[in-house]
DNA sequence: CTTTCATATGAATAGTTGTTCATATGATTA
DNA sequence: TAATCATATGAACAACTATTCATATGAAAG
């Protein structure tokens, strides 16, 4: 028994603020979008990709040397980077250029920046 | 070989290109620190804590009541926020409330909940 | 001092994730 | 059509992480 819940709460005089709380709290789902989006600024692979895609599009190739990794690794991060739509592609012949997607994964990562310089 | 490097680079005419940002990219550190930050908001149980804690303070079980979660997973994860130092402690006899630090973690949340809900 | 309560923590485990290697795709050029 | 180039992807593996269970700590009450 180490599950609290409602009815044997130990903390009697709190019951009303935690069923209050309980009633607030965004659905699972919600919550687990939000987490997901922050999963993937949690990785410094695609945290640099983001950055160098911060003054404009760039290749995939580009992106591997400027990074110094391999071409197969960034692939598989951009992916992931393309399945939550953080960034854009658009193709020239055989060349892929990749973009940030809107303003908005700039002011994010800003915001992990200021946060850090503190 | 798979490995780009600036000398053996496939796009001759991005060369310059790639130097440059080579240049700006922030220090391997500050991108390690930076990614870690989001790291914490990437769990949906610390988002969830994160959230309750928007209220105000809430001791260790009342959050793991709220959350219907048990209180070592809970106090695990508290660990791991304090570490970091996204929330506070404040110690009242037995029972330990855990607070916010500052607002900036307010802000991270909220920009989260706003690119979700697009 | 013993018991009880709120919280913290170590060890174990199951699930997840990032990179590598090999190979596939898809577009250009010879 | 064959060869080459840029990119994408599947499988495998190592590293990491969140939860559980058992137990420890530290404070209050009896």
């Amino acid at each position: 028994m180490s599950e609290y819940t409602l009815e044997n709460h130990p903390c009697e005089e709190h019951a009303k603020l935690v069923e209050e709380l309980a009633g607030t709290l965004p659905d699972e789902e919600t919550l687990e979008d939000i987490s997901e989006l922050f999963k993937i600024f949690g990785d410094s692979t695609r945290i640099k990709i983001l950055y160098v895609l911060h003054e404009g599009e760039l290749c995939v190739c580009d992106i591997a040397t400027v990074l110094q990794m391999t071409q197969s690794a960034i692939s598989h991060q951009l992916r992931i980077l393309r399945q939550t739509r953080l960034v854009r592609t658009r193709r020239e012949g055989k060349t892929v250029y990749y973009s940030l997607a809107d303003d908005h994964v700039r002011t994010i990562i800003s915001m992990g920046i200021e946060h850090i310089s503190e």
